[in-house]
DNA sequence: CGTGCGAAG
DNA sequence: CTTCACACG
């Protein structure tokens, strides 16, 4: 059994799982219709070379199983699901119909990371019905950059912290609710050679935890996104080899110490503090992905009194369509 | 009846004709082989996205005939074979499987131009035995350059105009024969907006010109290339929109009429003066090779006392890989 | 629309 | 290895 998914001139025109065997007519009639071109006649064009992505092995996210019966540790059950994911590109992830996700998940709140594209660049496919969109880019084309869906309308939105420095790459919005205070943070990456990482542990760090401090004392925080951060050995595939990359340096592992400090929980160890291989990101390089050779970069970080709230935290590896995968967080609140 | 050309993260693992109805099950091997990877077992890696791209619609190059029964006006038969092409792009050429098409015409002279590659970064695929090769690029990384393929290792091969103003950017290979020089040229183009039509009416076309003339003094001579222009109106689809267009400027059409005035002949209008629809490039913008909205940009230019000599000059319009076809020339010497 | 590049991750 | 931006065509 294989999954492909088969797309003409850009245009996913089918994403199926095939029985070999059983199902060479399927295949036939597929390679056909991709042949043929796609559906509208207008753009035909006969005797143009028509080019198709064709993957294999990528799950069908329609057909994976998102439900959950957790509970609170005192038997609630779970009426609140938020997810997060840094999506590497919200064209190319949506051309990967990476945004199918959405409506199989059906989270209240979906918050996404490195969309890397302006407001007004955004494929009208990411409308989902349902959602309240919001978006934040940064000054540089094509970097970083963070959205947020909510089904229901929040009372506010905010972009950025308020500091000037932090807020020309389009990294954090906070979503107020009525009960809580939704963030979602894209931090920034150290780089290959560090040279942000000065940046990072003296400015950014203290800055964000200063402001995620600051919103817990008016109401409680849910905080997520890619903190660019394996926290712990047990975060990433190869801690020894590490130390001195970007992402396990004992700098931005100690800004993540400190933020939990201040009255925070990363609510994924909470629950499974033993749990190896748990990991959110894989680098496209050598097949990482298929090997587990990650790293857990995605979190949901939550104040200290919502831990009675909590029922679970579910890392989505499964779902294709970037480098890393999302995460999804179940709420009592 | 469909091309398809299949490859799997980017190695071309099949290039076929299929017939629906018949086909079923070859298709089904076809999709199998894919979906289960390349055959390097190390390859493998179980359960990544596997990327494939298949073209519909390409003609399968080795089937195409290239033969030709074409004389001299006096009855001789052709005994020399050139052809040239415009790559866009050696190393996307190559994995598109465009090198296949120097085996299956077997010129005896291949020019290339456009290859938009440093000479050690040029793919060992290209490497066809029964040729010498020589590669010229210029100062700018992925920009311009150009390359000639011979059977018979020439006297000589020189590269540039030996003009420092025109010899950064790897445009001409003029390589000495025993009873001709074979030049080839990649010509400026006068860009959008015009921004060098100075240069290249000013400085560029008078010098080549010279450059030229100067060779049919020792031997008759044989220029091929992209010569960025489409010299009258005849020789592309839409001229009374693009009198204002790089290629089909009054300035640009003036210098190839100079170059011609100077005892040259352009060997394809030579024999076939009212042909229309005949192009050798089609803009990948909106399906116009399949509709046929092309420009004649490339040439065969040969020093008028080899007219004799022409047998004819085909335009390769089913051959694909990029958004020039190649040309081809026959001669009796 | 598609090439190659370079920055970034 | 993949994204996007940009230059160039």
């Amino acid at each position: 059994m294989v999954n492909i998914r088969l797309s003409v001139n850009k245009r996913i025109i089918s994403t199926t799982v095939l029985f070999w065997r059983e199902n060479q007519t399927y295949i036939a009639d597929l390679c056909r219709s991709f042949a043929m071109g796609p559906k509208r006649k207008s753009e035909e064009g006969n005797g143009t070379p028509k080019k198709a992505k064709v993957c294999a092995d990528i799950p069908d996210v329609t057909k994976i199983d998102f439900s959950c019966e957790a509970k609170t540790k005192d038997g609630k059950k779970w009426n609140m699901k938020f997810s997060s994911w840094n999506i590497n590109g919200i064209r190319a992830w949506c051309e990967k119909n990476g945004h199918s996700y959405i409506t199989a998940e059906s989270p209240d709140i979906l918050c996404l990371q490195e969309t890397k594209c302006e407001k007004n660049k955004i494929p009208r496919d990411v409308e989902i019905e349902g959602y309240h969109r919001y978006w934040l880019s940064g000054d540089k084309e094509g970097y970083s950059g963070t959205g947020l869906y909510s089904k229901v309308k929040p009372i506010e939105v905010k972009y950025g912290l308020g500091i000037e420095k932090h807020d020309k790459e389009g990294r954090v919005i906070t979503a107020e609710y009525e009960k809580f205070y939704m963030v979602t943070a894209y931090v920034p990456n150290a780089g290959r050679g560090l040279p942000r990482l000065g940046y990072r542990h003296d400015e950014w760090d203290p800055d964000f935890t200063a402001y995620l401090k600051e919103l817990d004392k008016k109401k409680p925080v849910i905080m997520c996104g890619d903190l660019n951060v394996a926290h712990k050995e047990i975060d990433l595939a190869n801690p020894k080899s590490n130390k001195k990359s970007a992402g396990f340096t004992p700098e931005e592992r100690e800004g993540m110490t400190n933020l939990l400090s201040e009255g925070f929980v990363d609510s994924f160890r909470e629950l499974y503090p033993e749990e190896k291989g748990a990991y959110s990101f894989w680098t496209f390089m050598g097949n990482a992905r298929a090997k587990n050779v990650g790293w857990r970069l995605d979190y949901f970080i939550i104040s200290e009194r919502l831990k009675p709230n909590l029922c679970d935290n579910v890392i989505r590896k499964d779902v294709f369509g970037s480098d890393h995968c999302p995460i999804t967080l179940f709420m009592n609140l």
